[in-house]
DNA sequence: GGTATTTATTTAACACGTAAGATATTTACA
DNA sequence: TGTAAATATCTTACGTGTTAAATAAATACC
C-alpha cells in the first residue's frame, strides 16, 4: 500500500481554502490510521478469539462494574451502540454463555447483564492479547510521541464536542457552519 | 461528555507495563476521536443528501479518475471496503443513478464504473458541505497543532504498517492487511 | 490444445451499525 | 386518580462490513 499524500483526495475537487484543508487532510489521517489499526487488531480478535472488537468493548465495560449487574442501556451508552443495537449482540453473546441477562429487580421495564465465568476468563486472555498487540502495533513510536498524541487528540475531541453542541443538531446548514 | 481518564478502561483490569498502557490510551483516544467525528460528520451527510460516507469515499475515487471508467476492483482497492463487499453498494448507487457500471471492453471478467451528471452533481454538493463540517468540527484547533496531528499519525500508520508487515499475518491473510 | 492457476467479480451467510416505531413501566402532574 | 410524558428496551427494516465459496475469464505451463 503507497502511502497517500495529505492533499491528494477529496482536497482536489473543487476550490477550498487553506485552512480547509488542513482540517480535511487531519481527519483523512485520523480516519486512515484508525480504520487500519482497527482492522489489524480486530482481525487477530476474530482470528485468535473468534470474538469482535463490539463484544470485547461489550465484556470491557461490564467488567467496570466489578461482577455488579449492569443495566443494558447503561452499558449501550458506554459502547458506541444505540439502544435498538444493543439487542442482538447481547442476544449472541448470551448465546455463547459470555454473559447473562436478567430482569432488573427494581425496575421492571429494565434489564440487566452481568458477565458469566466463562466470559470472564475470555476476557482476561482477551485483554492481554489485546495490550500486547496493539503495543506491538506501536512499536517503534516514541513514548514521548504517543503522549504528544494523547494530548492533542484529547484536545481535539473537546474542541470537537464543544463546536458540535449547539452546531451539530441543525441537521441543515449548507456552508452555514463557517 | 464526561471525558475519560486514559487510563480507566481496559488498561486497569490485568496487570500491564507502562510502554503499554501508554500504546493502549493511545489507540483508545485514536479511536474516541476519529469514531466522534465520523457519527458527526457521518449522520450530517446522511440527513443533508441521505448518503452514506461509504458512498462518498466512492464517489471521492471515481472522481479522481477524471470521467474515465474506473475497474470495480480498483476502487473497491482504494475504498476500505472488500470485494466482496462493494458490489452490493455500487448496486445501491446504481439504482440511485449516481454511477453507472458496464462490462470492461478489453477484460471481460471486470466491470467498470463511472459517476453520472447527477453523481458528479451529488459529488460537488456533498465536498463542498463535507469540507466545511470538518473544518467547523475542528474550529479552536491551531493550525500548527494539526500539523502536528498529521505528522504525527502518519508517522503512526509508517510504523504500525512496518511492524504487521510480518507479524501481523501469524495466522493467515498475508496479502493487503488495507 | 488442454489443464491448472491466477485474477475479477458476484453470491451467500452472517455480524454489526442506525433510525423509526412498538411496548411496557415509571414518573409527573392537573 | 387519571392521564400525559419520560424512560428502558425490543422489533423491524435496512445499509454496510467481513469471510468463504462460486463463477467466469485470462494466463501459464506441459
Amino acid at each position: 500500500m503507497e502511502d497517500t499524500d495529505i492533499t491528494d483526495m477529496q482536497v482536489s475537487a473543487p476550490a477550498i481554502g487553506d485552512s480547509e484543508k488542513l482540517s480535511l487532510g487531519l481527519w483523512l489521517q485520523l480516519m486512515k490510521c484508525t480504520k487500519e489499526i482497527e482492522a489489524g487488531v480486530g482481525g487477530r480478535l476474530r482470528r485468535v478469539h473468534n470474538q469482535s472488537l463490539a463484544r470485547f468493548d461489550v465484556l470491557s465495560q461490564l467488567h467496570r462494574f466489578g461482577g455488579d449487574w449492569a443495566a443494558v442501556g447503561e452499558i449501550a451508552g458506554r459502547v458506541m451502540a444505540s439502544s435498538g443495537n444493543i439487542t442482538s449482540l447481547v442476544d449472541r453473546m448470551a448465546a455463547e454463555d459470555l454473559i447473562v441477562r436478567r430482569a432488573s429487580p427494581n425496575d421492571r421495564r429494565s434489564h440487566q447483564l452481568r458477565m458469566t465465568d466463562k466470559g470472564a476468563a475470555l476476557f482476561a486472555d482477551m485483554t492481554r492479547d489485546h495490550a500486547g498487540w496493539v503495543d506491538a502495533a506501536l512499536n517503534g513510536i516514541a513514548d514521548r510521541d504517543k503522549e504528544r498524541l494523547i494530548a492533542l487528540l484529547v484536545g481535539v475531541r473537546r474542541a470537537f464536542e464543544a463546536n458540535t453542541a449547539q452546531a451539530m443538531d441543525s441537521s441543515r446548514g449548507t456552508g452555514e457552519t463557517k
